[in-house]
DNA sequence: TAAATAAAAGATAAAATTGTCTTTTAATAG
DNA sequence: CTATTAAAAGACAATTTTATCTTTTATTTA
């Protein structure tokens, strides 16, 4: 569905919002540890995030990722998908034709249709903000 | 969604379902040319293909690849898709979790699972029969 | 049986994705 | 101001996916 580096930024995100609302940073190393990720690489992928708005970010003593309380309602999965991934889970073709489209469509066409919808649709209306409540709960898991 | 092999997967044996009811053959040359798909790469596709039992092959003087009428019915999107890229757009969690379940879920698990659900019963249940109609009436395409 | 044909199989290569390590920059505390 | 801390940036490495080329095997026709 999306690649390795969109799982990771998805799982980040959520942790990072899951621990902003004490205003209180997260840092690499924790981050990476409460989502089972290469740190490293994890890094690589906030900084996009960061570019992109979706986390912000400080250097130095003190410093780490967090997210403001106020976005929690803003920031969608889209959003972070888009991002990493860029738009093409959301206009690739089924098949993999560059020129498909509902004048021109490629066989599976009308069967990817409504079932892309429904994932764009979720996409785009599921927030950080109900994807936190499970995790500050504790029924919903970011590893293992 | 699936892996660009798999895409070209779908388009060849889409088109080889096209041409099957002639009882006649399609070789390599043409399958490339008509999905617009690297030939070498796809032959690699295809002997997958024809391992799984879902296109036959014959070697030699007017050999190549064909489909059998009567499996028309039988041959699902689900069993290219297991064929080429395995089990994980079924099993495989959003997040790329490993023990992700119903009862340990992670934050997208009760998300994804509607969508993921349709997508499933979509694959399972569009053969290649129908997905032949709209390529035969010039419909739908397999390549731009 | 010999020649021609086309898929199968194997080796190799290019590109993209995933991952690591080192250096630099920015922020804070003393 | 200096030392320390932690993210940003850059270079590099491993792995996976995508793609090509050559050789072998099976089949048909003459």
């Amino acid at each position: 569905m999306f690649s390795k580096s969109c799982e990771y930024a998805i799982r980040a995100t959520i942790f990072i919002a899951s621990q902003c609302c004490n205003g209180s940073k997260v840092g690499m190393k924790e981050i990476a540890k409460e989502i089972d990720s290469p740190i490293a690489f994890t890094a690589k992928i906030l900084q996009v995030l960061v570019k992109n708005n979706i986390v912000k970010s400080r250097k130095g003593v003190g410093g780490g990722f967090m997210i403001f309380k106020e976005d929690l309602k803003l920031i969608t999965l889209s959003k972070i998908v888009i991002a990493i991934d860029g738009d093409s889970v959301f206009l690739r073709c089924g098949l993999g034709l560059i020129n498909c489209s509902e004048d021109h469509p490629c066989p599976v066409h009308e069967k990817f249709k409504f079932v892309k919808r429904d994932l764009i649709y979720m996409l785009e209306n599921t927030t950080l903000e109900e994807l936190t409540t499970g995790i500050k709960k504790g029924i919903t898991f970011l590893k293992y």
